[in-house]
DNA sequence: CGGAGGTTTGAAAAGAGTCAAAGGTCGTGG
DNA sequence: CCACGACCTTTGACTCTTTTCAAACCTCCG
């Protein structure tokens, strides 16, 4: 597992069946469209997004999307399942600046330098679609509506970032917790799965890591809020979520 | 002092020199425009741009530029001056979530949502150039580069949030003080002011906000990284900074 | 020159971290 | 199909960094 090599089996793969893989890329029938970049795009300009993102890539658990130094050329939009974005302290300290999933746009970061400054790491067998950047602009400028998805997006994420500063910054262990799960749940529910149910993708550690915190307060933490009936957590599956329960201990931060 | 009034005196007054103000807010005369969103445009483009952008905002001590709620429609682009970022929790916590400075771009949150997510705060008098959001992406669609320096600016402020949760979620409390010294200092040596020596324009309750720290310990670590000799304190007044020093006990963050 | 706001320092308390040990789970290879 | 090992989770005991509470001092603005 972790960082093994590149995939350059499944790449072969992708190409073997371009045809194929190029059909099912179109933004246009894509069935998580109104959650992703396309939202709101009309058949016009679906269309004229279908010839920028032609290709996929599949990441299989535990494998990397893209690297901390790697040049930026593409934006990926989350097509299945969970990645975690990470950004690394000179000595190695890894800090988790987000967990992505469907429609969510991972590379964002990019853009600045021209070069990826964090790792995207699959938290399980995943898939996301390749948006090269110039294409994607180029649209842009000619597609009003395209250009304002690709800033919201871009906000949004600004706005994420701040959300998670205010957790790490001023909220208690329990309190970050609770609003991660929230979040979470939340998350989940646009996407049309059950709120109150659901598997998490992520480990204590990394649960622990990205709201600052260790394992073990994140397991103690997990006990105690089933002990006070929040929620019953069985490894990772969590149930019976009690969401109103949930936010009142966030500080209503989710 | 604090959150009084939107200056409806400032701006009458603003309205009463249309055309002297008009000429002042000119990109393309901007001894800052190499610093801020024109960077890098040529002259028909920064003609351009000054259509756009029109007008100026002062904003003194202490005074709000926007506050939370209130409706997107413009960017400001800092031109003297300095902002604090603020959000809040439903409790009212707040946690302060960036400085702003000359040819800081403020108000990308809103994008998203048509609102401010954020209150932005002069930590001094200051003055902000007003860019209608509407006409910037407008021109953007036009005019490549500026749509490339737009999306630079919005990746830059994620990239920066990353390295604000990092130093929340994993660096001491010295680390932390440490690495956003380092990063002021070059900061303003990015602005032509001496690196090494500078006055600090936030409290030590706010300095202490923005790092997830309470004001009591920043005082004592002042204390400490003077005792150490890495700099000298007076009150906000910061001398002789040891820059090498402080990076290496910032977890080489900045 | 009065007072509000800001800073420093000390002492005690608390929240989360560290270290340690044991049990659980999952996937793979024999 | 089972067993093994790697990884993950839980819980306890103790430690330590940072917070909290308190008091005194400074300083700058009106």
């Amino acid at each position: 597992m972790a960082d093994s090599a590149r995939l350059p089996r499944e790449e072969q793969r992708a190409a073997s069946v371009v045809s194929i893989r190029d059909l099912q890329t179109r933004c246009s029938r894509c069935d998580i469209r109104e959650l992703c970049l396309p939202v709101g795009l009309d058949d016009a300009a679906l269309r004229q997004l279908d010839h920028v993102v032609r290709t996929r890539r599949r990441v299989k658990r535990g494998e990397v999307l893209y690297r901390i130094g790697d040049s930026f050329a593409e934006l990926f939009a989350v097509r299945v399942g969970t990645f975690k974005i990470t950004i690394l302290a000179s000595d190695g300290r890894e800090q988790i600046t987000g967990y992505q999933m469907s429609g969510d746009l991972v590379g964002l970061d990019g853009i600045s330098t021209g070069r990826h400054q964090c790792n995207a790491i699959a938290l399980e067998d995943s898939e996301a679609c390749v948006m090269p950047f110039d294409g994607l602009a180029e649209v842009a400028r000619t597609v009003a509506p395209l250009q304002l998805s690709l800033h919201r997006f871009l906000s949004r994420e600004i706005g994420r970032d701040q959300q998670l500063m205010l957790a790490l910054g001023r909220l208690s262990a329990e309190e970050r917790l609770a609003a991660f799960l929230v979040n979470l749940a939340e998350r989940h529910h646009a996407r049309g799965f059950a709120s109150r149910e659901f598997v998490l993708r992520m480990t204590r550690a990394e649960i622990g890591n990205y709201l600052g915190l260790t394992l073990e307060t994140v397991s103690r933490l997990f006990s105690r809020l089933q002990r006070e009936g929040l929620l019953q957590a069985d490894g990772r599956l969590i149930r019976n979520l009690d969401l109103e329960g949930l936010r009142k201990r966030a500080g209503r931060t989710c």
